[in-house]
DNA sequence: TTGTAAGCGTTATCAC
DNA sequence: GTGATAACGCTTACAA
């Protein structure tokens, strides 16, 4: 059994008030049994009890997570080693919050207080969902990712999703596009909507003119890749460029070209977004966009710590940079 | 403020007690006051502080994490999502327990002690890595993710690796190859040696010579996939199929015949493993062992909750079954 | 400089 | 059936 901080108290001769305070590196404390008291610690091999500290001291040294169920988002690991090389130093720890969605009353805050996190991070949800409001609009520092919530103690960090399409749009121009297409990512989420953004000021920027036939709705998915480049090739005035809401779509969209004996970046230039492992092995490599997941991890815990740390700094947000990769999936215009 | 159970007491009017017991169902309460404590519960939404239960009842509803520090595993968000699949109605919560590794006395054992945590999942460590002896040797329960590691209170799960090297050299020969070469993975590791070890009661199941030109000592990556074809394609003999420990290293194979102006499966069969994204993009598709990852994550807190709840369970080993996945890259010997 | 003792929010053991 | 009250392992006034 774990040796608790009275055990200590009675190896050393002292009072338990005395070992706390050489734990906690309090002043006052006389060199000699400071001494004494760190001996008996090393070798009893005695560490506090967190829980049990947490509990008076009204800090956990605990942040939460949700994630959304069932989520299998495929950067989340740059993003947890982000997170980790954050957490490194600061002592608190990470648990992971697992939602009982079968009970209809369900609360994020409640789950949170239960546990005594100091504050939170939220991954994977929409707007909409279920009792996301409550967690903003309470006292509970929250750092959303990938969502743009405000609150008195809730912020964001997300990649700069606006810039990076239009990156691709004003690179497909240097080289010459002009009927530049775009498939849509889901509408119904936030990055989705962000990147439809960038696609129409990509446009605005150059001066080119937004063409309703030119865009297809799609959801982030090969499969969307796929029917938006059928729509494109039916189209009278056939865009030379698609750029894509993701790298799957884009994966979709190669294939459908390669399948109508169409030749990427011959007939067609495409760029993707996100450059996942796949955009290196598609046939052509794929030129795509690239977020910095493991720096929207690393900041989603350093924003965190500060508004916990600072009582009342305002809500933090972070755009995080995006990068253009360029490899085989664009040509210039003949 | 959250309320906690002296205030549930106060306006309920009765005992802290009392109100207690109703939150943990206890007999002997009447149906009358159970009735008025919980409205006041639904009312003042309140949630028992479950750090402070944690502190008395010596439990904490609380799974501790270790992953290795950096870990970018291209499966882990399956394995979590596995993992959470069996968290769920468990009342459980996950703890990522963040390794302070400048620090040389730290220990995984005190780090698990000070937080409560009733027992760990251990993930993307080698046998030999620093503590995690005393971890074993513990009264901690553990599940190694990936090592057999086995202790009083410590099992683990893992593919069956071997079985699924084998089933890829079975395979091979059903359609035809004898000449059948291996790519290794990191013999460091534990499912490195294991696939190695397939490769061996592969061959030994149909009566085939071991020849040691026909292995490379890879690493798991594709350079070592690259690398092993030259070495191979050098041979006075080739061989006229590749397993390979790894997709990526399967990748590697692929490039490096394409390279040689060799086809892939005209006059090599590739198999890989893991079925990671890219064995479906790649040119041709890989021909792979699928790891059941979403089971592997399940099946380590199941285990684990096993572990837990019965004190003198033997620790609880389990291997998960793998999956041949027929795509392109192999084809019958002419 | 050190020790005593009152909490932190629960549960568990008794009396009543 | 219900209610005091002592724990759980720690921190922190305050007293000595």
């Amino acid at each position: 059994m774990a040796p608790n901080i009275r055990d200590i108290a009675r190896m050393a001769g002292v009072s338990v008030a005395t070992v706390s305070k050489v734990i906690n590196n309090y002043p006052h404390i006389s060199p000699k049994t400071k001494e004494k008291v760190m001996t008996v610690i090393k070798d009893a091999q005695f560490m506090p009890n967190s829980v049990a500290r947490g509990l008076v001291k009204g800090r956990s040294m605990t942040l939460g997570m949700f994630l959304t169920t069932g989520l299998v988002h495929p950067f989340f690991v740059h993003i947890l080693a982000g997170m980790e090389d954050s957490l490194k130093e600061s002592g608190f720890d990470l648990l992971y919050l697992s939602q009982v969605n079968w009970n209809p009353d369900y609360s994020f805050v409640r789950h949170c207080m239960s546990r005594n996190v100091e504050g939170v991070v939220v991954f994977g949800f929409q707007r909409f969902d279920l009792n996301l409001d409550e967690l903003v609009q309470s006292e509970i520092p929250a750092i959303f990712i990938d969502l743009d919530m405000l609150g008195k103690k809730a912020g964001y960090v997300t990649s700069d999703n606006v810039d990076g399409i239009r990156k691709s749009v004003r690179y497909l121009k240097e080289i010459g596009h002009t009927r530049i297409a775009f498939l849509t990512g889901g509408l119904e989420s936030y990055v989705g909507k962000l990147r439809f953004e960038g696609y129409k000021q990509g446009l605005a920027d150059l001066g080119l003119p937004y063409l309703s036939e030119y865009v297809y709705i799609g959801d982030f998915s090969r499969e969307s890749g796929i029917e938006a480049t059928q729509k494109f090739l039916s189209l009278d005035n056939r865009p030379t460029a698609i750029v894509c809401s993701s790298d799957m779509g884009a994966v979709g969209v190669i294939e459908a070209m390669k399948e109508a004996g169409l030749s990427v970046p011959g007939d067609m230039s495409v760029i993707g977004f996100d450059d996942i492992d796949i955009a290196t092995h598609t046939v052509p490599s794929l030129t795509t966009i690239r977020q910095d997941t493991f720096g929207i991890g690393q900041n989603s815990i350093r924003l965190l710590l500060e508004i916990i740390n600072n009582a009342n700094c305002p809500p933090p947000t972070m755009i995080v940079p995006t990068e253009l990769v360029v490899r085989d999936s664009c040509a210039p215009l003949a």
